[in-house]
DNA sequence: TTGTATGCGTTATCAA
DNA sequence: TTGATAACGCATACAA
């Protein structure tokens, strides 16, 4: 391995100081032209490249941020997570990439070892951490983005972006309305999501802002997967067989309730029309092709990073931001 | 945002000087018991974190590897990257994530800025630099793994891990001799892609090792997608409909392949057998549950990290890796 | 067991 | 336009 060249052995070779051969490097004003050309040769000659370490400790500044998510493997974070970094990569920073797993200790970890490394700025994908502790770490960082996850007081600094769910689910039982389908039911997600809250708050309020009443049989908890999505639906359509529309947590129980649907015979979309949420790529390639709430991750990711670094640079940010979703009309509803 | 203690303020409080609290941090020996753990609550109390990147000036080490992939919501890249991530958090280390959407130029620049952090190592996947230049970088780092990418001369402090893809396409055709199939194709992927390349000699090589001559007609190109695969099958099953067996580049690619075969009433596997690669999700989601070639990527990632530290810590590792591949068997074969 | 001096590579500040 | 000096926060080497 080759010893790196640094500020000292470039102003040697070219015979001035180190400031002048960082008032060049850095382009700042103070360096005649020629002087500045025959540093930036010698330079590139020498592979010279700078120490962000020792940059970061004069500066306190390290062009760095943190990216902290529950699993970097789950397709929504992973595209998350590109649409962080392309855009990071725009402007020259470097990210940190730490999983939680959702255990509250191993975040605490995360958020730890990134201060000690100095970043810029935290992101912070559904936090499990209580309120209290949350703000603690919040306000440790000069700049933070949460995404999906509220937090009451306003604190500065900081911005929280969140799905907005409750139109998410909305707007899967208006188009069954649309549609003209009278017993309309849900299956949703995990107790401890607070995604599956929402969505099951805006599933009964759209349905109550539309003179349907009683509807609470019509309503199955399930795990997000396929296999609790087919048993789910298996136990709502033999106990409510006029059952005509579904509205499931996420893709991945759609499947599994389409799947239970087809082995019984049901015609999809017409004896029962069944809505996704999360838009994941196996939603386009089964078939039938599913209909489901779309959000744009990518879009979502990219929008997270120019946020934190709106916070960075000192610009005004508004303190949170709703993400609207889109619905995907495919051919299940 | 709260100013952040230092040693300086943990060691005034403690009323001794750095050095002894800088030893009860770092749990060296020459601090009284007693003192130490006077020191470490105050700390504590003190919400003291160590500053790494002063840390990282004064040792020259950071704790800090950085990991450069193609695209990290690649799901194959996505669960690399989770495994490098688990086994980096076991050891206290943090991780970079750069992206380089096979991009030369980007991939340049992130292996420039990585070395500007000071990583304590690198890991590089697929990497598309010239022999030369990846030399070059790989030279000046003091430790890196490669996934996927074979380098010539043997370079001290790096180690080259590869998928046997020749096996795979040996374990295919093999279990498609076992199963008597007479007529074996091979939907092959792009040309610049390595996998793709050694696919196709395996596939070739266990033919003719098995005493199969006049195949090349049997093999096609096709993108690694899921309409690609489908144009594919489309036209070698037009051209030679006697084919019982395709091992496909991909699962999508598989995927694409049955379709056509359902939708021109070919039974899988009694009249065309059908096997895959990568065993991504959807294989074993879609019916008939796809036959394909399994790569633990989980495990893999693992192995990189736990390998990256063998080299920063000194230890000696064999300068090359082979991963094998398996076989699972669902119902397409 | 504890303390002192010095240096890591860079930038900020002030002087020439 | 250029240079000298101090400072960033910590660890290493050596001294007490």
């Amino acid at each position: 391995m080759k010893k790196r060249a640094t500020l000292m052995d470039v102003a040697r070779a070219a015979g001035v100081t180190m400031m002048t051969v960082s008032r060049a490097i850095n382009n700042k004003s103070g360096v005649s032209a020629s002087m500045r050309q025959k540093i930036l040769d010698i330079a590139r000659e020498l592979d010279y490249q700078p120490n962000q370490i020792a940059r970061g400790l004069a500066t306190n500044q390290t062009t760095t941020v943190g990216l902290v998510v529950p699993d970097n493997s789950n397709p929504f974070f992973a595209q998350i997570a590109r649409g962080v970094e392309d855009q990071a990569y725009e402007f020259g920073y470097n990210i940190f990439l730490i999983n939680t797993s959702e255990d509250p200790a191993r975040e605490q970890k995360a958020l730890d070892s990134l201060l000690g490394k100095g970043v810029d700025g935290l992101i912070l994908c559904s936090s499990r951490l209580s309120e209290s502790r949350l703000v603690r770490y919040i306000e440790r960082y000069s700049a933070s983005v949460l995404l999906n996850r509220d937090i009451k007081g306003a604190i500065r600094n900081t911005t929280a972006i969140n799905l907005n769910d409750l139109r998410a689910a909305q707007l899967a039982v208006e188009h069954f309305i649309s549609l003209g389908r009278k017993n309309i039911a849900h299956i949703c997600g995990p107790a401890n999501s607070i995604s599956s809250k929402k969505r099951l708050e805006g599933f009964t309020s759209a349905l109550k802002a539309n003179k349907f009443t009683s509807f609470d049989h019509l309503i199955e908890r399930s795990a997000p997967d396929i296999p609790s999505g087919y048993a789910a639906a298996k136990f709502l359509l033999t106990v409510h067989p006029e059952i005509d529309a579904i509205y499931a947590f996420n893709d991945l129980v759609a499947v599994g309730a389409v799947q239970y649907c087809a082995e019984t015979g049901r015609r999809i979309p017409q004896d029962i029309a069944v809505i996704g949420n999360d838009d994941i790529p196996l939603a386009s390639i089964i078939r039938p092709r599913l209909t489901t709430i779309h959000f744009d991750q990518n879009f979502i990711g990219r929008l997270i990073m120019r946020t934190l670094l709106e916070i960075i640079t000192g610009e005004v940010t508004p303190r949170a931001i709703q993400i609207e979703p889109e619905l995907y009309i495919r051919e299940s509803a």
